[in-house]
DNA sequence: GTACAACTTCAAGTCGACTTTAAGTCAAGG
DNA sequence: CCTTGACTTAAAGTCGACTTGAAGTTGTAC
């Protein structure tokens, strides 16, 4: 297995190499090896930023994703930490849901004022 | 109908008299009438900053809502232009609406790695 | 021997919706 | 007259996830 330059590794993952030196910056990717300044990287770089990327479209956020991999204490496992981000997740999930679920409904019931600031008069007035 | 100070609109549509100064900077207020420097607001105001309430309940940026006040050509009603933004504005919700399914998705099926980087390779290679 | 591409670092810029800060102005009360 | 408190302005700071820019280094090709 070859060792990669940050540009094969960023064209591999889908990402720009500047997103992988932020990355490594705030610590959710290790500091990488250098061979005379650069960067190199092996495979294992590669499954972790698969992970990464899985747990961004999950909705967490890179501080959280940090945690999943430094930040319990050692006993925990990973899969166990992996868990109770998730149940968070989850949670803040239904919540999100709902927000949009009013949204929607504000956005659905047109309030039959011809202006808008009849409108505004029935806001304030009678809570239309 | 007296005239407001700027606290007092603040409190009774409860947000900060800051808020207040930069919708007007941004134009999504009307310059306010000034008495030796300071701003002085009546009842239409308050009606106005209602509707800006509501519109961002309802999922509308600042901007959006400044078109919805001064953005279309002035032959087009005040209740259409809500109905347009409001059918894009479904749209967005939609779109939003799937990617939190599929997070949710994501966050349910345990994949049942032991490690983060056994998973990291499953990812990698299997696709799982 | 020098031009070039690909990298390096650190700092600053981006987006949206505000807030905070600093420095100044004003009217009323003691 | 002087302080107090509520206001004014313009400018800068905040949050997250990056990107962009400037200036410098490296190995390779001509």
């Amino acid at each position: 297995m070859p060792e990669l330059s940050i540009s094969e590794v960023a064209q591999r993952m889908g990402l720009r190499a500047s997103a992988i030196r932020y990355y490594e910056q705030i610590g959710v990717l290790p500091r990488a090896r250098r061979v005379s300044g650069r960067r190199r990287y092996d495979q294992t770089t590669l499954e972790r930023l698969a992970v990464i990327q899985r747990a961004r479209q999950a909705g967490f956020s890179l501080d959280e994703i940090r945690q999943l991999f430094f930040g319990f204490a050692r006993t925990t496992r990973p899969s166990e930490r992996w868990e109770k981000l998730a149940q968070r997740k989850l949670a803040e999930l239904e919540a999100l849901t709902q927000e949009i679920e009013s949204m929607r409904t504000l956005l659905q019931e047109s309030c039959g004022c011809e202006a808008l600031d009849e409108c505004g008069k029935r806001l304030l007035h009678h809570k239309c």
